[in-house]
DNA sequence: AAAATAATGTCAATGAATTGACACAATAAA
DNA sequence: TTTATTGTGTCAATTCATTGACATTATTTT
């Protein structure tokens, strides 16, 4: 598996391809064309194989895909066949909401701590996890193997929370707080700024009404 | 105002350079060069130059940008000085974290309904807007001007209850159900995809680790 | 078993996005 | 008022991403 520099935006398809393959294994589908891929998916055939030759041929001339190997493949790419220890920082709505979600653990993302800093949260368990208080994060990402931290924290502690984060060990971090985060070189930070996304539809749609009103 | 063939590219960066410039008003910063602001932002002064001309000319010669203008502008741009009403389907931990959030509603997202088909949620309130049955969702749409409808409900029934908010003319779905909505065209859907998101982190993070490790 | 068909892997061509360079205009300094 | 400096707007160059084309190899049909 020699994987080279791919570009994430490669990257940010897999899911996607994951997905559409998923959906056709449940379905009993077997093999499948780059062509008929790209009619379900509607991308281009040339950008799908263009993809899946980024980590090696996962295919066979004149047969196509094999469906289960290729579902597998892109899995295994996206690092969905180890186990991956989560914890949730802020349990507010959002935060229980992320924890609660069901079809994570299913990929391997095990919920196994919940922090917030307000005392009527504490001892309250969201799928068994009880919230403790912010102070104990820091050894209890030292003792517990945690991978995974989702910040879903006002922004005016994420920095701070982020960097005893990276203080003591963590490598990823999920970011729901609207704000960048600054860390060290090898840290992995995924940002979803729920806002960012609400300005580029309320964009599009105004970019729409207007284009069609004159 | 003419605006051309904006790419979404740009789009994207809007509203992060409206997130610095917001922070910078707020510190009574009156000034900025695309220098520093690249600076600031980690991204190249001449990108940050470019974006800001797609929509004409924002700066000043050996001056540079004004910040509160600039901030407003793109404000406008992206739509914010305008009122959007919004409804929220589906009424878990996603959906009442999403109509909880305050600070949509100071960028004139304003929550005007939320539905669930859990009837043991309807009635219940999310600041002031009571849960009400699916059923109401179409007349609600047509009788109060909702432009913007938010899916926070499971991907079995994302599809259906799309066809349904087109049908009595919602212009604006933001998806979190993870499929692809398949509206005509004209009917603008942004997409929130978190699995994808958290796979990508994953990917990352396992890459990063197996590139360390050997 | 041979011929026809299907479909990948890959290279080349095109297109899009980003960066660099600089003329020119406004500001600030002399 | 004149000169020096700053910094935009924009064009050109480069880099990156996508699409198209096709040789090659496996499968299927005759």
């Amino acid at each position: 598996m020699e994987e080279k520099d791919i570009s994430q935006a490669v990257i940010s398809r897999l899911p996607r391809y994951f997905r559409y393959l998923g959906e056709l294994r449940d379905e009993g589908v077997e093999r499948i064309s780059s062509q008929e891929l790209s009619e379900l998916m509607k991308v281009t055939a040339s950008q799908i194989r263009q993809d899946f030759n980024n980590f090696g041929g996962f295919g066979q001339q004149g047969y196509g895909y094999n469906v289960e190997f290729l579902y597998k493949e892109i899995g295994k790419i996206l690092g969905l066949d180890k186990t991956h220890n989560l914890i949730v920082i802020g349990a507010g709505n959002l935060g229980q909401a992320l924890g609660n979600y069901m079809n994570f653990e299913k990929r391997g993302f095990i919920l196994r701590g919940m922090f917030d800093k307000n005392p009527d949260l504490h001892g309250k368990a969201v799928r068994g996890i009880p919230v403790q208080p912010m102070e104990n994060i820091e050894s209890f990402v030292r003792e517990n193997n945690i991978d995974i931290a989702v910040l879903t924290i006002p922004k005016t502690s994420a920095v701070d929370v982020a960097e005893v984060l990276v203080n003591n060990g963590i490598k990823a971090i999920w970011n729901f707080a609207h704000v960048d985060l600054n860390v060290p070189e090898g840290i992995q930070v995924e940002n979803v700024h729920l806002s960012d996304s609400l300005m580029k539809l309320s964009y599009n749609l105004e970019r729409y009404n207007k284009e069609n009103t004159k």
